[in-house]
DNA sequence: ATGAAATCTCAAGCTAACTTGAGATCAAGA
DNA sequence: TCTTGATCTCAAGTTAGCTTGAGATTTCAT
């Protein structure tokens, strides 16, 4: 059997890698987004594959997931283990898709603004640029996939 | 003197109009993004202007603005009247400007993606979605981000 | 062995943007 | 007039995502 001694980090150190707070480090944890082990004592030990994990974290906060989302995300890695180049594949691919929808959203907001300016109207019922339809529901236009 | 008589509209009617809630319309009157005037019983009669003063503030919203940013810019608009076609456009000029930055740093961000994939990095050394350097665009506003 | 630095738990606080509830009053149709 | 629904004020609660503080304990370099 190959039990390799894995080298673990205190939160300290961890909150230098990441550049999280501590305290953030532990509130994700309370959330169950990390795990760690404990020393003797009783303070938190890292492997290093938790990095990976909250900086995973970061990059998906910048894309506005929520940390609901993100936790949803995240419970398809295994934690104990660095995720494979597949597992990393797989969320990164959609987080693109997530990113283009951004993306066309957004273009389709500024066409709409081109097409307003200058004629003052800022109406509800002519106006395109307030278009319920277009409203956050996800449903209909924007297929509201979440990483997977 | 021409005084005309303005229809003026209850807040029930008023939140029909806009979708949003009666307490939300309160609420941004009590931060000044609207007024309002009184009728003798003390309840609130709204101008149809309004209205879009209302709308503005949605579709701000949706853009990522705070009510803060929004109200900063509303400032530009006198609230008794209907703005004019160059306060819109001044207005809408800004916003556009701001959608642009937001697809701009998107479109960063998935390139950086891009190069990402399959690698399995992750590492905060050497990947380049995990770009600090790239942090807060928006100036200001904080850790929001909240595209459409 | 010792003292500073790091860490621990728990509770409470913070900002944004509202909502909810209580208790009272206003407006309007039959 | 009556009565029902809309509105009023004010205080407190809510969610997200953390931070701050207090007081106690652990770790580690010397």
């Amino acid at each position: 059997m190959t039990k390799r001694i894995e080298t673990t980090l205190p939160i300290g150190a961890i909150a230098a890698r990441t550049g999280l707070s501590v305290s953030a480090i532990r509130y994700y944890e309370e959330l169950g987004l990390v795990t760690s082990e404990r020393s003797p004592g009783g303070q938190r030990r890292f492997v290093r594959a938790a990095i990976r994990r909250l900086s995973f974290i970061l990059i998906a906060q910048k894309l506005g997931l929520s940390l609901e989302e993100i936790s949803e995300a995240l419970s398809r890695l295994p934690d104990g283990r660095t995720p494979t180049a597949a597992d990393w594949t797989k969320i990164s691919t959609g987080i693109r898709t997530r990113i283009n929808d951004q993306i066309a959203a957004l273009e389709r907001m500024r066409d709409r603004l081109d097409g307003c300016i200058g004629c003052g109207c800022l109406s509800l019922e002519a106006c395109g640029l307030y278009n319920p339809a277009d409203e956050r529901g996800g449903e209909g236009a924007g297929p509201r996939l979440v990483l997977g």
